[in-house]
DNA sequence: TGCCACCGAGAGAGCGCTCTCACGAGTCGC
DNA sequence: GCGACTCGTGAGAGCGCTCTCTCGGTGGCA
């Protein structure tokens, strides 16, 4: 009679109390439709009984899943938060679809060259079915590395070089020519734009469209300056561009916040937006609603990114084909500010 | 000579390779120190030519660890991330400190009840060490759930109620009330709040500082109006709160957001700030530098209260005692709003 | 030289689960 | 009425690892 359960309940436990075999609450637990009703209905009032939770480290050993799916955002930490909207967005879409699928969503920050290593040993210990990767700079060998690991992966925003995985992309180029085109037609002439990081493939595609929409101008020149996303660098960016030429009329920036920043440098220099000059963001965060003037500004779904990551890479681990790239729309949002 | 190592390389097949036993490769792979060192050497040089990676769940299955630690966030998931700084602050600041102590960061996100069963399901499971709980609304159960499940737990923000675990808060209350002094000292009488969400003990409290904080006025009455932290609330409130009042020389709004919402509805009905209305508002974000004027707010330690947590639960986990409560300081950061 | 202590290495059990396979009981057809 | 078949159940192996226990070998000391 050494019938000490101390611990937490097992298989075997349930199954003593409920006079069946472990296999039959195996089923039971697992949902098999083959097991006559009487059975399984002391089996679930034992396991309600004696609050049984199946052990996933053992489920995971033979069935070699985890029913969990990594997030890897390897910007480098400080950026990626603050209080941009893209990542945050992200992440509750992914993580909303993966509840759906009753997966669980585990967050690998990737910040320093350790937390490489550490996410290639993370991955290849399969402590995770599939990889969902975000926003990659430059040549990341990460995405390659993780596809030669053998583990589905889908990463967000095309890769910069040759896409060796699916990936979820927006049509940056051409929203930013809608936007350079509603400035055209407006009249502005000397339209300048505060781009980003050029080892990122959306801050190459919106100065590419930029540079395109441009072309609709009879003589116009680039005006170029550099940020990376963030406010601060906005509102740097525009100072050095009002230095470059104090009669610029209007100006695109690469995201909403360094919109944001611009603004602020504008109404310090004492420009009227959009009456001397017209600015216009991308991304349609929320607080693109509030900027002093609202911000007229490129949308893109960010919610629908996450969803869409998700599904993909649900499908991926389901063993299933996916289309190598799915790339959403963007739309102009016309507010006050353009 | 059945040598197909078809899939992963298992502690057998290393063990084979270097001609060792698998407890010996075993003590290699957690560093024992008692393992002769050309024996050890040897075995090293197999894991790295075969690319041996530890399977976790064996080992969890056995050790009864899983290195993991899960960040719970139960808010409502459409108000949580959108572009509020203060949650992607302190995932930085979890996920930096258990990245140091090579543990683990799971995401949970808790939006419906469903998820809150989900929850209790994956904790129950012992699929993290312990549990990092964020901002819980009303008296939320689960923190005493969790504690009765016996899984190390803690939680940012003092509960409502009775505090069963240990937390990280900060001083809500005398940092609004220094901020309530700064406006009477300005000379300010006619002070309003934007309060934050009542079930709530961040909103609570801060609202408590501003109650107050007003009694250094004689005479005044309290004049609140209740946003929710976001911005579109503060904008709002504000609007209810000129039609109470049209004569308000000062407001404080109980976040950032709602303080920058506010700023714009004291715009569009043409109230100078400071001028004609003061604003102050707390968490110090990096948009208030940007708000027009740069807001005056109170300045919490978002990043320490991330690490703080980590901290606390590690040691927790670890089976260490730790402080019923750490209460982190705050401190008026004074710009141009007030 | 012989005995004992000590240290490093291997054997083996077992963590909790799934899943294949075999088996017994019931059903049907001829 | 007997074999063939189906259906539900149980036995048992094994996933990859850790850890205890045991054992063989070496060195110190009398």
């Amino acid at each position: 009679m050494n019938e000490t359960p101390a611990g937490r309940p097992t298989l075997e436990t349930v199954a003593r109390a409920a006079g069946a075999s472990r296999a039959t609450v195996s089923r039971v637990v697992n949902g098999s439709t083959t097991v006559r009703a009487d059975i399984a209905e002391s089996i679930r009032r034992a396991i309600a009984e004696l609050g049984y939770v199946p052990n996933p480290a053992a489920r995971s050993l033979v069935t070699q899943r985890t029913d969990s799916i990594a997030l890897i955002l390897p910007e480098s930490a400080t950026r990626v938060f603050s209080d941009d909207a893209f990542f945050p967005g992200v992440i509750r879409g992914v993580g909303e679809a993966l509840e759906k699928a009753d997966k669980q969503l585990v967050l690998l920050l990737a910040s320093t060259q350790a937390s490489h290593d550490r996410i290639l040993r993370y991955v290849h210990g399969r402590t995770v079915d599939g990889v969902v990767l975000a926003s990659m700079h430059g040549a990341d060998t990460l995405p390659e590395e993780l596809r030669a690991a053998g583990v589905p992966v889908v990463t967000s925003g095309r890769p910069l070089g040759e896409a060796t995985v699916p990936f979820i992309d927006v049509e940056h180029a051409s929203g930013v020519e809608a936007a350079m085109k509603h400035l055209v037609g407006l009249g502005r002439r000397r339209i300048a734009t505060i781009a980003g990081p050029q080892d990122m493939v959306a801050g190459r595609e919106r100065l590419a469209g930029y540079l395109t929409g441009l072309r609709a101008v009879p003589g116009a020149v680039p005006l170029v300056e550099e940020g990376d996303f963030m406010r601060q660098s906005g509102t740097d960016a525009m100072e050095r561009l009002l230095q470059r030429d104090p009669g610029i009329d209007a100006v695109f920036a690469a995201s909403d916040l360094m919109a944001d920043g611009a603004l602020r440098t504008l109404r310090r220099l004492g420009r009227r937006v959009p009456d001397d000059v017209a600015v216009i963001g991308f991304d349609d965060v929320e607080a693109a609603r509030f900027t002093d003037p609202p911000l007229t500004t490129v949308h893109q779904p960010i919610h629908e990114i996450g969803t869409r990551l998700a599904e993909q890479i649900l499908r991926l681990v389901a063993g299933e084909e996916v289309e190598a790239s799915v790339v959403l729309p963007t739309r102009l949002v016309i507010r006050e500010s353009a």
